[in-house]
Order: structure tokens, then C-alpha cells, then sequence
DNA sequence: TTATGCCCTTAACCTATGTTGTAGCCGTAC
DNA sequence: GTACGGCTACAACATAGGTTAAGGGCATAA
């Protein structure tokens, strides 16, 4: 096994560092990574990246900025999905899917790397380990639009908005895009009624009552939260969803057990119990 | 390769034919999926598989029968997040997750398949395929999940509950739980209203509205769709989400290209391009 | 400079959906 | 048989959040 070419040190790109809360990589996945993410894309805030009903084509790694997954009906109302931060993956699924059912539009410059899908199976088949993270993340991903279907069903609209901007203070700072309380979000009032299922007009009156009672200040997109441990009272937050535990590296300990390959020949006896 | 042992023919357990709609499953892999499900579990209605907040302890393969995921809020305000159905998996990323960030209630009488959270670990080591076709399996859940939020953000309730209807027969005709256009709804109006966030009271109102145009009829658990296209385009459902357009086998494909193991020397030239 | 467009803000009013309360049906326990 | 509990049904009323309308701030463009 060739160590990592030391001519050109892999960088630690935002995907590596996610991943790597999960698994000790090894110097061969690093370069692996790394040379998946060589082919670097930029776009402009407000462009798609992705658009519904489209065919999928290149897979996609964000590496900088912000972008929103969102769906529309086709009589224009339209749901954000989740928010696209560096480190989430775009279309991963594209060799199984026929077309997108989402739009993924950024919202700021973004810089992204593409690759064919092709490589994802590639991957599945030589490097088990980054399948089994890269299928964690989608795992914690749909953790994600699950705790926001919650948000919709049953929270209130103070509770659901105080519940996401906890959330993102939370994912925020795990990517160092946060620090003490205050970040940018760069996002008008309309895309965060379109997250929160609420009118643009009530997501104001909303945002009014969190900067009245001193939970949050907003000055532009800069937003600061003064009181966490409240703001997340009101939303009703626990961040059990987030997966932020990374558990002492599990997935490391599971892989790293026997090497023995699994047996396969049908009824086999034996091995089972637990 | 030992070819699946004689003795004992796999049978085809309904997690099989879930895959087998994108693998053309081998031998070998059929004998590893029916080995899998050898720890067969029953459980009564309304018993819970999995409790919110519990350590994750065994994976779990539905087999047979209905349940619901679902999250709560401390107050008791409660969510549906999903319906889990024969083939579905429940707790597949145990290995990484610490605690369960929501529930899971059998409906009916269910027939679960158990097995310790090594073994999928030993599957993305020892089988890339299922690998892949079971973190496709687990896109797709997410993909409904999703199609939910944009429900119950910016849909009205007559129609989500259109949509969710649909999206039922659809499902169920897939597994063959549903024959031309009725199918059996093991489901009280509460966790209809808990799963479109809406009040009893008022998924109460809503069908009858749906009952009275004669789009649906309903005689206990048992629901007729009169008009499927009509009942369709009152809840704006485009199946596209689901998936179902079982691309031509393309993971297969994709599996059975050039057999080379890729390379990871690092910044290596060449072999990038489509 | 004015014009234009985008976004935020607020007020007044409206309605979809929630709440409360009552009744009836049906199956099970005893 | 009666009592009970779980479920459906529906009426009357309450309210959270939607809609419409209007104005203001602040960029950028000409």
C-alpha cells in the first residue's frame, strides 16, 4: 500500500473532516478522498445546482457556503428541506436515481467538487469504511428532515423557529462557521418561511418576539443568540437528533474487529446468538 | 463461490425483493440475506420495536405486518414519521448512533427479523452490492420523509391527506398489499392526524369531505380509492419522490463495470473524466 | 438625481384548523 | 345484561397563522 504521495499533501477538505468523527482514516482513504474532491466547481449565490425533475447527473461535494434543498408544487409553494452546509454531499445517490425529486439552489458564492457518479460504487467496493461513513451521513441527514417534520406537525410558530435556529447555531459551530452564539445566516425572511412552513408575513411577527423578549438580536444576517439554554427551551430542542455524539468511535471499533470475511454459504449453522 | 447450499433454498423474504428490484441478486448474496433473517421475532399490535431515547440494541428487519416511526415532543404532542412496512429496516446505523432519536410502534401483529449491528458492518466489508442497495433503500426513505415535510409545510389538509392516501396505495401495491386500489388501513383517525400533523378532530372533518366527493370509501380498516387519478391531483402527487422507476437495474450495471479496484496513490494522474 | 427592485415591517382583516363537549357504536369483561 | 373503554362523529366556538395592503430602507442602475 502506497502511503498518501507525499508530493502533495492531501488537504483536509470539509468532507474529511466529517468523516473523520467518525473513523480514524486511514493515510490510503485520505488520498482517496481527496482525489475525489480535485475537480473544483464555483457558483454564484442564487444558482441551482441541482433542479427538480432534472436527470442526475455529476455528484457533488459542497465545500464552501450555503445552499438550500427545497421541493416545489406545482403551483409555486415550495418547502426548504434542509440547508446545505460544507462537508454535505449533493446527488449521492445519482446512479440509482432517475431524476431529482428536490432542487438544491445556493445562497451564497458556493465552491463545490463534482464527480460522475460511477465513483460512488467504486467506492462502495473498495472502501468499505468511507461507504459505511458516507452512509452514516445520510443516515443523520434524514435524522435531520425528520426532526423538521416534527417542527411542522406539532410545534408551534415560535417553537419551530426557535428550534431551527438552535439547530443551526448546533451545526454551525461543529464546522466552526459559529462562534459564541452569533453567525451569519445568510437567508431572507421568505426562505425561512419556506423552511418553517409559515407565511413570510408570520415568520416577521415570529422573529419580532424573539428579538423582544432578548432571546436573539439580529443585525442583517448577522444573528446572535444571547440565551441558548432558553432559546432552546422554547423550541423544545434536544439535540439527541443531531447525532453529535460521535460515539467513541464505533464505526472504527466495528471494522477494525476480525478481518475474517463473511461466510455466505446459505444455512450455515453456527455464528449467530446476539 | 459455493453456490447456495441445496439443502435449504433461500426463500424470498420481502427485504430480498425490495433489493432484487435493483440487484440482480447472486447466489451468495441471496444466502447472506436469508441467513441474516434467521432470528425471527414476533410481536403483538401496538408494542413498540424501538423506544426514543433507548440505546440501540439489535437491527431489525420488518417482515411481515405494519408500524409507525414516530417522534415525540416532552409534552406529548406526537409525530408520525413514517409508516414501516414489510421489507423496511429499522435501526440499520446502530452500529454509529448512540441512542434513538425516535420510536417505533408495531400497528398490527408484526414478524420482525433480528440481528446484531456487527453484521451490517460485515455486509459493507464483505458485500458492496448490498452495501449500496441497502443505503440506496435508505435514500428512498429519506426521499418520502422529505415529500412529508413539503406536505405538511405547504399543503392543505384535504390535501395531504389526499397525498398520504395515494402514497399508501401506491407503497402497498408494490408489496402486493393492495389490490386494485383498496387496501387495508391498520391505522386509528389519531395516528392519521398525528401523522399529517393535524387534529383528530379535523383529519375527522377531511375525510368526510374526501368520502363525501366519492373519491375514497371507508368501512373499518378497509379504504377503497374510487378514482386514484383524482384523488391524485387533489393531493398534487407526483410518485416521482418514490422512486419506483426501478432504473433499468442501473446499480447493476454500474456494479458490473471494469473490475478494477481503484486506485487511491494520492494525487495520481490520469483516470478522471466522466 | 431619480427610478427601480428587493427586502423588511406593521396593521387590519380573514379563514383553516384547533378545542371543547356531547353522543353513539361496538366489542370485551364480568 | 350492564359497565367500560376505545373509537368515530359532529356541532359550536376559539385562535394561530394566512392574506392583503401599505410604507420605508437601502442598494444598484441610469
Amino acid at each position: 500500500m502506497t502511503r498518501a504521495s507525499a508530493r502533495s499533501v492531501p488537504e483536509a477538505t470539509p468532507l474529511w473532516l466529517k468523516l473523520s468523527s467518525y473513523l480514524i482514516l486511514t493515510d490510503e482513504e485520505k488520498a482517496y478522498l481527496s482525489e475525489l474532491e480535485r475537480n473544483i466547481l464555483r457558483q454564484p449565490p442564487r444558482s441551482d445546482l441541482l433542479q427538480q425533475g432534472e436527470k442526475y447527473r455529476d455528484v457533488r461535494v459542497m465545500r464552501e457556503g450555503w445552499a438550500i434543498r427545497h421541493k416545489a408544487l406545482p403551483d409555486g409553494r415550495r418547502q426548504v428541506v434542509n440547508f446545505v452546509l460544507p462537508g454535505d454531499i449533493i446527488g449521492m445517490y445519482s446512479t440509482l436515481f432517475e431524476s431529482a425529486d428536490h432542487s438544491v439552489t445556493t445562497l451564497t458564492a458556493v465552491e463545490v467538487a463534482c464527480f460522475p457518479p460511477d465513483r460512488i460504487v467504486e467506492l462502495f467496493r473498495g472502501f468499505p469504511r468511507l461507504a459505511a461513513a458516507l452512509a452514516w451521513s445520510g443516515a443523520r441527514e434524514e435524522a435531520i428532515v425528520a426532526e423538521r417534520l416534527l417542527s411542522l406537525g406539532r410545534r408551534t410558530a415560535l417553537e419551530r423557529t426557535a428550534h431551527l435556529i438552535v439547530e443551526l447555531l448546533r451545526r454551525l459551530t461543529t464546522v466552526n462557521m459559529a462562534d459564541n452564539g452569533h453567525f451569519t445566516l445568510p437567508v431572507t425572511q421568505e426562505i425561512l418561511a419556506d423552511a418553517l412552513g409559515l407565511s413570510i408575513v408570520h415568520i416577521n411577527r415570529t422573529l419580532r418576539r424573539l428579538r423582544d423578549s432578548g432571546l436573539i438580536e439580529l443585525n442583517g444576517q448577522r444573528i446572535t443568540v444571547n440565551d441558548v439554554r432558553q432559546l432552546a427551551s422554547v423550541g423544545q430542542f434536544d439535540e439527541l437528533y443531531l447525532h453529535l455524539i460521535r460515539a467513541p468511535k464505533r464505526l472504527e471499533r466495528a471494522f477494525s474487529g476480525e478481518e475474517r470475511r463473511p461466510h455466505a454459504g446459505g444455512a450455515g449453522e453456527g455464528r449467530r446468538k446476539m
